[in-house]
This record gives C-alpha cells, sequence and structure tokens, in this order.
DNA sequence: TAAAAATACTCCATAGGTATTTTAT
DNA sequence: ATAAAATACCTATGGAGTATTTTTA
C-alpha cells in the first residue's frame, strides 16, 4: 500500500466508476482494475461491489477511503517537513516527465 | 514507501548497523542497502552517514523514522478497524509461509 | 444490449538474492 | 586488518499496457 493507491481509492469513489477513474488518473482500465484487486487481496477484503453504472464501495471499501483522506494529508505534512530540515537547494526547474511520475510524485497533486 | 519500508527504517534505526538489521529482518544486507538508497531516492534525502562501526542517521533520516512509529501505529490501528467491520471467519490456522510474508504481513509484529 | 469491469496475454521495472569489492578507522 | 557497506550481476515477481471477453441491470 503506498501513496498511488491511496489516491487510486480517492479517484475511484469520486468518480463511482472505474473506466472514468482510470482516465482521470492517466492509467489504463485494467491497470486500475488490478490494482484495486490487489489491494483486496492486501487487506484480504472486498472493496468493491460491481455493477451495472460503475461500482459501489462496500462498508470496508468506504472505511478505507475515509483513511486514505487522513493518509494523504498526513503524508504531505510528512514531506513538507522533511524538506524543511537542512539546507535547501534553491532555482528554477523545467520537467520533462512521465505521466505516471507527474501523477503520482509531483507535490501539485 | 509501504509498510515494509517503515519497519526497515525502524530496525536500522535501532540497531545502527545495516547488516544487523538485515540479520534482524531477515534479508539479506545488499537487499536492505539497496531498499535504503530506494527511500533515499524517493525523498531525493540522505537518510544515513556510513562510518566504520555501522551507520548514524542524519537529521531527516531521524525526523522520518519518528514518522515510521507513527505511521506503523496508525496502520495497525487501522487494519484493526478494517477487520471489525463487516462479517468475521473463525478458527484456527496452521500457517507454512515464506520468511518476508512472515516478516511484514503477519500482524504479530 | 450497451456500458462497464474482468481476463488473457506481453513487456519492462524493480525487489530480492549471491558473490565480490570498496571503504573507513 | 577487518568489520561494515556498496557494487555487480542474476532471477523472479509484480505493475502497466493492449486486445478481448464477460457481466449486469
Amino acid at each position: 500500500m503506498e501513496k498511488r493507491d491511496w489516491i487510486i481509492l480517492q479517484t475511484v469513489y469520486e468518480e463511482k466508476n472505474i473506466t472514468k477513474a482510470a482516465e482521470r488518473l492517466f492509467i489504463a482500465q485494467p491497470t486500475l482494475t488490478y490494482r484495486l484487486q490487489q489491494i483486496e487481496k492486501e487487506f484480504n477484503i472486498k472493496i468493491l461491489n460491481r455493477g451495472r453504472r460503475g461500482v459501489e464501495f462496500t462498508q470496508q471499501g468506504e472505511y478505507l477511503v475515509t483513511y486514505a483522506k487522513d493518509m494523504l494529508r498526513q503524508l504531505k505534512i510528512m514531506e513538507e517537513n522533511l524538506w524543511n530540515i537542512g539546507d535547501h537547494i534553491h532555482g528554477t526547474i523545467r520537467l520533462c516527465v512521465s505521466r505516471a511520475f507527474a501523477l503520482y510524485k509531483l507535490p501539485c497533486g
């Protein structure tokens, strides 16, 4: 369970639709399906009920989503504190990065 | 950054020695060295100063360790709450698992 | 029956291992 | 000189993709 997966949970919860969530995350739909299955395996729970018009969250799925929000907030604070320790490097940068990197790693999300 | 890595940070901090920490974690020393390098890359910080009698933590390394403790405590609470939602399955089980699984995944750690 | 999710593969990146070399006191 | 960390290299698992099939209201 890493940062990426918490973001995934949030997004799928907002869209209630794996295909749309995948689009928003710039990943393929089967890839997202796979990640959700992996998360279900990791915790040995069912997160989603699949239906005609998208997905519904189970009770356990809902709980995980609540936790995701908290977790992402904390990770952000932690990273900020980390940067504020020791010397900084300043300057202007130009970025040319992969979509996945931009999506999951860049601090503007 | 997943649970495994927070455990690694804690252990290395306690041992102040990568070789000994690797033993305690039942992983190979180069594997642990590699993981620490990956964590340093992920956050773009230096966690350790390597020396004759083991390792010393940088300020940023120390911060990360403090955070690790918190993070693991929270993950534990989260997992417990997750189990307490919905139906449970009870019974007696016998385990025959890989060392890595036993180490990182079993809830007795 | 049509939108949405799951499956079947392929490819590549990364985690983990063993053997070995480099480093620091 | 020696304990400890880093490097080189290999293997296997898992993540991401495309094409396709299955599911469900």
